[in-house]
DNA sequence: CGGAACATGTAATACGTTACATGATTAA
DNA sequence: TTAATCATGTAACGTATTACATGTTCCG
């Protein structure tokens, strides 16, 4: 789903600006997709140009004009349609993990600070999204909310009992030659 | 990480073609990286153009020269000092969690129906990735394929124990008026 | 006085995908 | 005979990012 799209739902739960959008997208999407006010801003417009949203400068002194966007019943029926789709398949993308394909090529002690780091991380990622959970109002979002708390969880608890595995490797008995394939 | 530092990376066990590399981005890295021909074949003749591998070309009858590449020691180098760096951070996208962003537009029913093909797909994934993990000769695939298999694990446990709490909204006394805020 | 929040936008750039172009060999 | 595997590449396109451009207002 594209950041489009996206902004054309959020504004199914009320009017707002770019502005808020951005907002948003931080409290109640950033688990599962993050935009810019560089993608925000022309999605509006086009979105504005398509037809599928309105909008409402308000004029303020000193500030650029407040553009306040509703979505339009045109706009409404896009989006009710795409949610219908099925949606494409979870994307997951891990440097981290990608290193760690490659620890062959670093020293003991590295492979275990990455893997510390790591795990601090995820610990952070929980506790904000676990924090952030009990604000939330809508069940969706709590819902969403624990699936993350839930994820980050397992990451934890499978790097620490298995980390092991790659710290300490056992000792190949006939080291053959490797090969990509 | 981008694909071309992930080919380099993967040279790292061996000499290879770039059709050789594709199949390696699937065997062993598609839980986290995914590449198509059309960026593989550049990022090879750019790490070329680089000095980062070189190139031997045997030359076939009936068929394109096969290309077989190797890491140079500018390469290894390289790519050494990439995974050297503090990793990025995790990238997650799900159209299938931003569509229950937005159950409160859907039926009830198609909520279950959206959340059962979701368990599906993910015991899909999960016995594939099952199935693969034996087959891994070293300890890093293994435990790449084992946090997957848990991520997938993790994720169908909490669908099944918690999807009830968007099948069934709870009926709120005083429906405010919503907003995006 | 400094930094966060408010407010919108464009330009240049990066990175990757799908479609197009071409064709032989081998296994079911 | 039909699909998969082998084998490499370019062109067009989409999508999003970072950097640039320009301020005011409010809080501590």
């Amino acid at each position: 789903m594209d950041i489009r799209t996206l902004c054309l739902g959020l504004l199914t739960f009320g009017e707002a600006t770019g502005y808020e959008i951005k907002k948003a997208f931080q409290d109640r999407m950033s688990m599962v997709y993050d935009a810019s006010f560089s993608s925000i801003y022309p999605s509006l417009n086009r979105l504005t140009k398509e037809g599928l949203v309105s909008c409402r400068a308000e004029s303020q002194s000193r500030r650029p004009d407040r553009k306040v966007y509703s979505i339009t019943p045109a706009g409404r029926e896009e989006f009710l349609k795409e949610i219908h789709n099925a949606p494409a398949a979870d994307k997951f993308r891990s440097d981290f993990l990608a290193t760690l394909m490659f620890s062959h090529l670093l020293q003991p002690g590295n492979v275990s600070r990455l893997i510390d780091n790591q795990i601090m991380d995820y610990r952070q990622k929980k506790d904000e999204l676990s924090q952030g959970c009990g604000m939330k109002q809508s069940q969706s979002e709590q819902f969403l909310c624990g699936f993350g708390v839930t994820m980050y969880q397992a990451a934890i608890e499978y790097l620490e009992q298995n980390r092991h595995l790659i710290e300490a490797p056992a000792p190949v008995r006939a080291p053959a030659k490797q090969s990509v394939k």
